[in-house]
RNA sequence: GGGGAUAUAGCUCAACUGGGAGAGCGUCGCCUUUGCAAGGCGAAGGUUAGGGGUUCGAGCCCCCUUAUCUCCA
């Protein structure tokens, strides 16, 4: 075997399969466009699903791809075996070679040989063969054909050698490539090995015949036109070629464990001794890099949860090292972008993006830890010598706090507690269980049902490939046109006709309603035909292809193959019109103002108002906000035309065209332009748009928030909700205008003038009721203060005043009797008697203020408390007042003697 | 989408069982000092996120809203 760098071995197969009239088709993200039911691109024909499925045409048949991919969850995946497996990845690549109705088996299985042995020099002795034990022609080709030794072939079933995209669709049987790690075994075991599954073979190429569609009642049919789709694991075919035992001891891995080790100033033995951290820093540091080029946050929902949970686990791993540098990832992300980025271009486009954003997240995971920590050292010190930390107590620092369980065990440990892992676990799964029934609320099963529609309609030659018109160069569409009613749904099931008060999912042949998309939300409106009439709610394409118009049956009874007339609410739709247009302006006036950094992360754009999320570091100040939306209305009054052309993808991106990240495009884009000689906005869009800014009236920005950590949300309103919105407001500040007798202009000084002098007058009131009650308090305490038993004793009622003074008068007291002395007040406020009690610090020990208070305190219907030299309580009889005062002196004259 | 938690001075956080809103840092002023991430004295700074409820009394208890943190799907 030649020894082939990772780059040699990626290009060689790119470069074998060109030869044999492959597309080099680049990968594709790792945030799969338009498909909601994926997490992320997790095999190699995730790209070409639309076209293995026959919805979707390439000018190819056969295509050749460097996949990335991603696999976090699934038995087969379980995060936790990353780092002590030697082949376990969250990211990883599959090469890939694809046929879509072109070769098939035979073809697939020489190639496959053929790169195998001659171009990657494998030994062919120790290559074996998997085929499904019902795939007889497979077999045939491996020994006849390919010319492998029969005793190289091994059967297996369902389990290893059968695929299916989902319960029904295209499925067929796979062959797979096995590397025999120990060739002196010999070839008449090899068979009982594949049976037991005992680790002497590494599979490292999966070839997949797409030949049957499976049915919804279990059959299989021949697919009309088969296809190939085969992934070979690079990570393991590198390991192979480099005579490597461990995938990380590859040219893929090393130079970042080798740059870790510089950091962390490990001798090699040291470092093996602690592969674990080592493998986990280097496999979760590509795919955070990855993920961040591919425009994944750290964050709290789905995929961006993901990239903070792996970063969070390498950064665990990291002080197991131990780590002291606390942004030792981002550090390390670059020589990730080093390696990788001659092969990813957008890893060194983001280079600095990558850096920052691990560095952020490492800096909050610190915060977070601090907290979780302060949190984890006061539970440990209630509990008792060798004690035992609860289950539901480290769950509480997990769930609540985010403090991993191996930091609260290690810290526990290090002080001698231990912690209750059972219970952790219990309540882990307990969370789990009340997680994912939430999640059970509105989903929807009945894909099955819809692609079964779409079979069904594809085949009769109801509906061709475009169902959704309006025109290519118009920027705002049709509101109207005639069309067919080519089915009916109701509750699910295809049915012939529907008739008034009926709920149902109407399919036209072709339909001018907006399906909403990009963020612009569906068209509503009516389709209508001879006596009947449906009201569309809603557009919805629940598969690809398919467009369902939900509404009600409001008049007569529609069948299908009824003529129909179908519009959309056009007024409607030119509120809708105006904010995304308007959207686009501001997406343009944010990265002219903010800096390039600004990418569109989401948006809304909805008859009444537009929202839109782009992710940016800091809030808006005041000012930025006020620039940005005069941006955007001068570029309304300037009276920009928009102009929508399709282009090739690649035309459009050339010329500087905005994309979005996670969107899937075809070969031919929509693009939006507003210009006005010059250009002001260019992206890639497939919504209804206004054809000239001036129509957008004007634009205001009601509000800008947080929406997660380093994305940002601008809500706005334009057209008509702006003029409400500015009138409403007008309206307002003449009101205020005339109440202050203030000029508007003036109002903002007026009111913090008042605010002043409301401030100043109260003070000085305060003060002066305080003056006056402290004069008469003075005196009382001269008059009525009565020695009881060498103590001072006042208990008296006071006029009425607020129960901060009544507190100030304790004070008093205690100036003038600083030791031995024992106050009870009395007052009636508002109708209610309040009571006070105050004892000086030497003869608490003898009267509690709070006891005192409570025993007389019932009196007046009350209740009331407070520390053993201060004490307060009200109740709701003051006729009572006078007898509690009476028993307050019973109760100090008993305490004293 | 679901669960949990938090919200108190510019910042970091206290305030025990419901009973007098505090500390450190920062800011400002004065003093001290050859110098300093120095020392001393003092001051300003609060709608306890917002709204409602329970209570004689709510930062604390209950409900709603908002924001943030966090785990899960």
């Amino acid at each position: 075997m030649k020894y082939m760098t990772s780059a040699e071995i990626r290009e060689a197969f790119l470069d074998f399969f060109e030869e044999f009239h492959h597309k080099r088709v680049a990968s594709s993200s790792l945030v799969p466009g338009n498909d909601p039911t994926l997490l992320f691109t997790n095999a190699g024909m995730v790209q070409f699903k639309d076209v293995f499925l026959g919805n979707e045409k390439r000018d190819y048949v056969r295509a050749t791809t460097v996949q990335k991919v991603m696999r976090v969850s699934g038995k087969h995946n379980d995060l936790e075996n990353v780092g002590p497996s030697p082949r376990h990845h969250t990211f990883f690549e599959m090469l890939g070679n694809f046929s879509f109705g072109d070769y098939f088996k035979q073809d697939a299985c020489k190639y496959a040989y053929q790169l195998v042995t001659e171009v990657y020099g494998l030994p062919p002795e120790r290559l074996y063969f998997t085929v499904h034990h019902d795939d007889q022609e497979a077999h045939d080709i491996w020994v006849n054909h390919v010319g492998v030794p029969a005793d190289h072939v091994c059967t297996l079933g369902d389990k290893d050698n059968f695929w299916m995209m989902a319960d029904t669709g295209p499925c067929g049987y796979t062959s797979e490539i096995h590397w025999d790690k120990t060739p002196e075994l010999g070839t008449v075991t090899a068979q009982a090995s594949f049976d037991a599954d005992d680790g002497r073979f590494l599979e490292f190429w999966n070839l997949v015949f797409m030949q049957f569609d499976a049915q919804p009642d279990g059959t299989r049919i021949p697919l009309p036109k088969t296809g190939v789709d085969t992934g070979l694991g690079f990570e393991r075919i590198v390991t192979i070629i480099q005579e490597k035992d461990h995938n990380y001891d590859t040219d893929l891995f090393m130079p970042i464990i080798r740059a870790t080790q510089e950091m962390t100033g490990h001798t090699d033995a040291e470092r093996e001794a602690n592969y674990i951290p080592y493998r986990v820093i280097a496999d979760h540091l590509r795919s955070a890099s990855f993920l961040i080029a591919d425009g994944v946050r750290p964050g709290t929902q789905a995929r961006d949860y993901v990239c903070r949970m792996v970063l969070r686990r390498a950064m665990r791993f990291g002080k197991k090292l131990p780590f002291d540098t606390p942004t030792f990832l981002a550090q390390l992300s670059q020589v990730v972008v080093n390696i990788m980025g001659d092969a990813y271009p957008e890893l060194k486009s983001h280079r600095d993006t990558i850096y920052r954003t691990i560095q952020l997240e490492e800096q909050r995971f610190l915060r977070t830890m601090d907290r979780g920590l302060n949190e984890l050292e006061g539970m440990l010190d209630e509990l008792g010598e060798g004690g035992q930390l609860s289950g539901e107590q480290a769950f509480y620092l997990h769930a609540t706090l985010g403090l991993p369980i191996e930091v609260t065990r290690d810290i526990a440990q290090e002080r001698g507690y231990s912690v209750d892992e059972q219970g952790f676990v219990a309540e882990r799964e307990k969370h789990a269980d009340v997680s994912r029934q939430g999640s059970m609320f509105g989903t929807i099963a009945t894909e099955e049902t819809y692609n079964r529609v779409l079979a069904t309609l594809h085949t009769d030659g109801f509906i061709g490939s475009v169902q959704h018109i309006y025109g290519p160069d118009e920027v705002f569409g049709t509101y109207e046109m005639p069309s067919h009613v080519v089915a009916i749904l109701r509750d699910g099931e295809m049915v012939e006709t529907a008739t008034v008060g009926d709920r149902v999912e109407i399919i036209l042949q072709e339909t001018p309603f907006y399906i909403e998309s990009g963020g612009q939300i569906s068209d509503t409106g009516a389709i209508e035909g001879d006596g009947w009439l449906v009201d569309v709610e809603d557009v919805r394409k629940p598969v690809t292809g398919l467009i369902v118009h939900i509404g009600e049956v409001v008049q007569g009874t529609v069948s299908v193959q009824a003529t129909a007339k179908a519009s959309i609410d056009g007024e409607r739709r030119w509120h809708i019109m105006r904010n995304h247009t308007a959207t686009h302006l501001l997406h343009a006036a944010l990265r002219n103002r903010l800096g390039t950094h600004v990418h569109q992360r989401g948006s809304l754009v909805a008859p009444d108002r537009l929202r839109f999320d782009f992710s940016h570091d800091a809030a808006l100040t005041f000012d930025e906000v006020n620039d940005v939306q005069r941006d955007v209305n001068l570029a309304i009054l300037a009276g920009m035309d928009v102009v929508a052309k399709w282009k090739s993808l690649d035309q459009a991106k050339f010329e500087g065209a905005m994309a979005l990240f996670g969107e899937k495009y075809g070969e031919q884009v929509r693009t939006i332009s507003i210009a006005n000689g010059e250009r002001y906005s260019y992206e890639l869009c497939g919504g209804t748009h206004v054809p000239n800014t001036a129509i957008i009236g004007s634009f205001i920005i009601t509000q800008e928030t947080a929406i997660a950590q380093g994305i940002r949300r601008i809500e706005a309103i334009t057209g008509h909700q702006a003029f409400l919105a500015t009138a409403h407001n007008l309206i307002m500040v003449r009101n205020l205008s005339h109440q202050l007798q203030t000029p508007a202009n003036m109002l903002p000084d007026r009111i913090a003038g008042l605010q002043q002098q409301l401030k100043q007058q109260e003070r000085e009131i305060s003060e002066i009721r305080q003056k006056l009650a402290k004069a008469e308090f003075d005196e009382l305490i001269v008059q009525k203060t009565e020695d009881m038993h060498g103590v001072k004793v006042l208990v008296t009622e006071v006029a009425a005043t607020d129960g901060d003074t009544l507190r100030k008068m304790a004070d008093w007291f205690r100036d003038v009797v600083p030791v031995g002395g024992v106050l009870v007040l009395g007052m009636v406020s508002e109708d209610k008697p309040q009571l006070l009690a105050a004892v000086t610090k030497d003869l608490t020990e003898r009267i509690h203020a709070g006891n005192l208070i409570k025993a007389i305190a019932t009196i007046v219907g009350g209740g009331g408390g407070g520390r053993p030299n201060m004490a307060q309580a009200g109740g709701k009889d003051p006729d009572k007042l006078n007898e509690a005062l009476a028993q307050a002196n019973q109760f100090i004259q008993q305490a004293l003697s």
